[in-house]
DNA sequence: TATGATATGTCAGCATGACTGACTTGTTCG
DNA sequence: CGAACAAGTCAGTCATGCTGACATATCATA
């Protein structure tokens, strides 16, 4: 296997390896643009057929992924504005597969939750997703999987690695891992 | 390093090889979300002020990258109408950055070249996907580059994979690789 | 050479999902 | 009590995808 250039290589060769670097680069960034298009149309065509978009999966995922959570920590997650969130979520409230609860401790919040129907699509919603990442796993070996899980964990930026953090110690918490 | 489960695993830790498959795929699924978010922020924040969108840096990093290429190419990397093509082309055409040229053996085709200008800003817009890139890879650890690499590629369907190969081979004869 | 196929360009209209800005309602807390 | 906060809503804009229809120039071939 190849080795990678560091950023310090220089000398004689330092053309060749900022060579090597570009071409590695290039192509990284084709790949990423080609494997998230083709990652995110599986979902796609699902969602399609109950007349819902990109962004309503996208909400599905993180109340499934993180229940009980506010609209206010959905919009942080998300990184959109309110008035975009309110309108996929309530077409998801209106067509039954989110349910909003006051919290008793704050009225003002309002936590939400996938009821049973909402839980049946997030789980078909991510079924095309996850074998493309079992066979993408097994295509790159899975010993490898920690080193990729890296490799995406720092092209997040900090206020987004943060928002994982707290989503993973949620997660911890409400399934008892 | 934990090792990742198979497919065909079974038997009394079957429940648990389950849910740790689970949830590194749920984690896969969110990383690939954040990941793809933030690598796309940056050229974002760019192409803003020429009054662009993501639409025009796709266009500017696939002609940069197989020059000469042509519109029907374009139509089937991008998998968008000629429509939807046609407004960020001309728009592009017109500000300067891509020039068109008729091919001296079929005069109905026309092949897409960068002008400098549009050079520069291709170079640009590439600037803090690369940083990300090598920030990512120098975190994953530079040996593991092939194996994030087999691991995108796997993600993309058949036809991408054949198009990727194609726009490989294309830069290898005109770059002379 | 006439005809159909191909490559490109264009018009008109539609949907989704982002955005800004302004405002309301209900609730909490100092 | 009043400010701050969580959420919901109205009105309008923009970027980028889509469909369908059609025009023009060029090529290939029967």
């Amino acid at each position: 296997m190849a080795q990678a250039p560091s950023a310090t290589d220089s000398g004689s060769a330092g053309t060749r390896v900022a060579t090597v670097r570009t071409a590695r680069y290039a192509n990284m960034q084709e790949l990423l643009f080609f494997a998230y298009r083709d990652f995110t149309a599986g979902p796609d065509a699902i969602l399609s057929e109950y007349g819902f978009g990109r962004a309503h999966h996208r909400v599905l995922h993180f109340v499934h992924r993180w229940p009980g959570l506010t609209v206010a920590d959905l919009l942080e997650i998300l990184g959109i504005t309110k008035q975009s969130l309110a309108r996929v979520l309530k077409q998801l409230i209106d067509a039954g597969h989110i349910e909003q609860k006051t919290n008793v401790r704050d009225r003002r919040q309002r936590e939400l939750y996938l009821t049973d129907e909402g839980e049946n699509l997030a789980a078909a919603l991510s079924a095309p997703q996850w074998r493309l990442i079992e066979q993408a796993l097994h295509a790159a070996g899975t010993e490898h999987y920690d080193a990729i899980v890296a490799f995406l964990r720092r092209m997040i930026d900090e206020d987004g690695r943060l928002a994982m953090g707290a989503l993973e110690d949620h997660r911890r918490r409400s399934e008892g891992d």
